[in-house]
DNA sequence: GCCAACGTTGGC
DNA sequence: GCCAACGTTGGC
């Protein structure tokens, strides 16, 4: 089991239209950058994540859970990116803010701030329960 | 809206 | 294979 953390601006892409998918999830597409296809060619089914919002909102406000492994980008012709697909598991009772993220020591080597334009990063278990802790919910999925 | 960081492209 | 130019991301 292995822990993620997915990055959508929420005007594009928000929590709510996450969720409005329910278990089918939907295909995490548009990523176009090889770090980034290279974590979702890693994730297994099951795998859990973070839902994050960027641009506005800055905060963790979800747990994802990896619900197709990797399969190619229908959005694209071009075979080099693929991406699984996610669901929403449960909502951060507390939404966890980057500036949170920042101030906590425990996290400071954290994808999140250490390559901050990844938009799809890995959080190690450590990290996890961390902002899990943070955010208030007391039993995290895993 | 600005700009720093950083990834990608393309000429040589 | 280097590196300058350029485009994009994302925090502020």
């Amino acid at each position: 089991m292995a822990f993620w953390l997915f990055k959508s601006e929420p005007f594009k892409w928000s929590w709510d239209h996450q969720k409005a998918k329910g278990e089918l999830g939907e295909q995490w597409d548009g990523i176009r950058n090889y770090q980034a296809r290279n974590n979702m060619r890693a994730m297994k089914l099951g795998d859990k994540g973070f839902f994050y919002h960027s641009n506005e909102g800055l905060e963790v406000v979800g747990i994802v859970e990896v619900c197709q492994e990797v399969h190619p980008d229908t959005t694209t012709e071009d075979a080099r990116w693929e991406c699984v697909d996610i669901k929403a598991v449960c909502d951060m009772p507390k939404p966890v803010t980057l500036k949170d993220v920042k101030a906590n020591p425990a996290l400071s080597n954290m994808a999140l701030v250490t390559s901050m334009r990844l938009s799809v990063q890995p959080v190690t278990e450590d990290e996890y329960l961390e902002v899990c802790r943070m955010g208030n919910l007391s039993d995290p999925p895993r």
